[in-house]
DNA sequence: ATATGTGCAAAGTGTTTGCACTCGC
DNA sequence: GCGAGTGCAAACACTTTGCACATAT
């Protein structure tokens, strides 16, 4: 694991706002300024891919998730802000019966609204 | 309403698959040769906006889909085609005790896979 | 020495926009 | 004639890639 890499999973780690590339780039570069967006997507998809973060794909562009296995996230529409839902019970989506004929390896579930900070900001 | 923008209507009423914009735009020229990309995306977005036609968010661009309201969908991650499923009881995912603060407007729930035609090439 | 990874710039994708032109009323 | 809508090309935002160089075993 490469300091890069090091860096940007650390990034992630410790971001519980679900960092766009951006983001995690502007993260990384507080404790590494000559770091690359190039190396930080190379290092967010080799982390996905070593299932240590996970992609969550919204609104304006994909984010970076700490948290792993299938959870509902929200997302506001004024802001993009995105936060986990808890205390979602999502295996009434198992029982879909449609496993019959599809392998289903994945359940997005993305709920898309205001949130109460643009709320109140009329 | 435009001849054009009745083309790209009739074009995703009369499609099942949940096509991308290039599908949309193909269809089109076949009955419009001279239709243009730009064309179909502006015509794409007024169509949502009047609320006629839904747009769904996945992986490879963005698809259109005639049938409204919330309904789950499935994406094979092999040939990326994107299919309605039926029969899913979504209503557990209202009782999220999380509208309290948030205002909820949609629902998304997208399921990723392989889908039998693909699972049978092997 | 070798393989892996970096920084940079360029290319790639999907989508939107500025502008002059055209069409239907 | 006027406003809404079109076609085109250029711009845009986000992500990936080619390449020469650096780095760590």
């Amino acid at each position: 694991m490469s300091k890069q890499r090091n860096v940007v999973y650390s990034a992630v780690i410790n971001s519980s706002d679900h960092p766009t590339a951006d983001m995690v780039l502007a993260r990384c570069k507080e404790v590494m300024p000559s770091i690359n967006l190039a190396t930080v997507y190379r290092n967010l998809n080799a982390l996905i891919k070593d299932g240590v973060i996970q992609k969550v794909m919204v609104d304006g562009g994909d984010r970076f998730d700490k948290t792993l296995g299938t959870h509902a996230h929200f997302q506001c529409k004024v802001c993009n802000s995105v936060v986990d839902i808890e205390g979602v019970d999502l295996s009434c989506l198992k029982g879909i019966g449609f496993e019959t004929n599809n392998r289903v390896d994945e359940v997005d579930v993305t709920l898309k609204g205001v949130c109460h900070n643009c709320l109140n900001l009329n």
